[in-house]
DNA sequence: ATTAGGG
DNA sequence: CCCTAAT
């Protein structure tokens, strides 16, 4: 009888007691481990099963845990969780890490292979948006996950061959309802509120910055065909993609496009002289009113 | 701190 | 997606 509540030590003792260790690894629990052992053992084949015991600490001593493989462990265990950060502001102290290593290397010239091979290392355990950290499961964002369809998340991400191309270091799909919401949350706040829009349709997102919905919503403009009327006859090619938006989406986008100048005017490049901001309709859009630019930063209720 | 634009 | 410049 184990009163330590551990399992007698059996064939795959190790790889059970590989997986405690990853869990915790703590010193405390190894011990616990290994008198638990002896103890359950008993005295009768106790040299083998110490040997296995010292087996398995020499295992553990050689390869260590390592936080980052924790990590991943303990998050591919969990489904890797949906979670990314929190979006906020992660980016501007990564942004600002980054820039300054940036300048050192300009600054230093030649001998940035160290720092290049810091600001390496340094993009590795960047915390932008890759790392789960812990995360909480899909307790509160259930709005966002709607049971739609896919939502691998994951694994459709972008590790898939793209190791060392340091651009699009992870992308997630948009679901269909995602591009719903965000073309809710444009038609209800207007273009350019992407902040406001983000806080309010996608606040359990936890990925999807507010750039992010920008993106794609320029996408879908490009998307719906709703820019560049193209002044020659030339048709656009409807980019027949894998993904086709629905139609009732794509008149939405158009709808949007038509009354939102999100590529802003076109003004010429040489002459912006007759170029008069086409007053659009007040109905239409509740975006950019005037007279809420200097208090346009108030928040909504939002719950937690 | 956010947004627009470009890569 | 990511980065940078501009506000």
């Amino acid at each position: 009888m184990s009163k330590c509540g551990c399992q007698p030590p059996a064939e795959d003792s190790i790889h059970m007691a590989s997986i405690e260790l990853r869990k915790l690894d703590d010193l405390d629990h190894d011990e616990n481990l290994l008198a638990c052992g002896i103890l359950s053992t008993g005295t009768g084949k106790r040299s083998l099963e110490v040997s296995r015991i010292d087996e398995l600490l020499r295992e553990k001593r050689l390869r260590k845990p390592t936080r980052r493989y924790i990590e991943e462990s303990s998050a591919k265990k969990s489904g890797y969780l949906k979670g990314r950060e929190k979006y906020p502001v992660a980016s501007t102290k990564d942004t600002s890490l980054k820039v300054k290593s940036c300048n050192e290397l300009h600054n230093t010239g030649r001998r940035a292979s160290t720092v290049i091979h810091e600001e390496k290392s340094l993009c590795g355990i960047r915390v932008r948006r890759g790392r789960p950290k812990k995360l909480v499961p899909q307790s509160g964002l259930e709005s966002d996950k709607e049971p739609l369809s896919s939502e691998s998340e994951d694994n459709c991400a972008t590790k898939k061959k793209a190791k060392k191309h340091d651009r699009r270091k992870h992308q997630r799909m948009w679901t269909p309802s995602e591009v719903i919401k965000l073309v809710d949350g444009i038609s209800e706040y207007g273009v350019g509120r992407w902040t406001d829009i983000k806080r309010l349709l996608f606040s359990t997102s936890a990925y999807r910055t507010p750039i992010d919905l920008r993106d794609k919503w320029r996408n879908l403009l490009r998307a719906s065909g709703a820019e560049k009327p193209n002044k020659k006859g030339v048709e656009q090619k409807q980019e027949h993609s894998l993904r086709p938006l629905p139609s009732s989406l794509l008149r939405r986008v158009r709808e949007l496009a038509k009354i939102h100048p999100y590529p802003r005017v076109r003004i010429s490049k040489k002459s912006c002289i007759g170029q008069v901001a086409p007053a659009m309709h007040p109905g239409a859009c509740k975006s950019a009113p005037p007279s809420s630019l200097s208090g346009r930063r108030v928040r909504r209720k939002n719950f937690t």
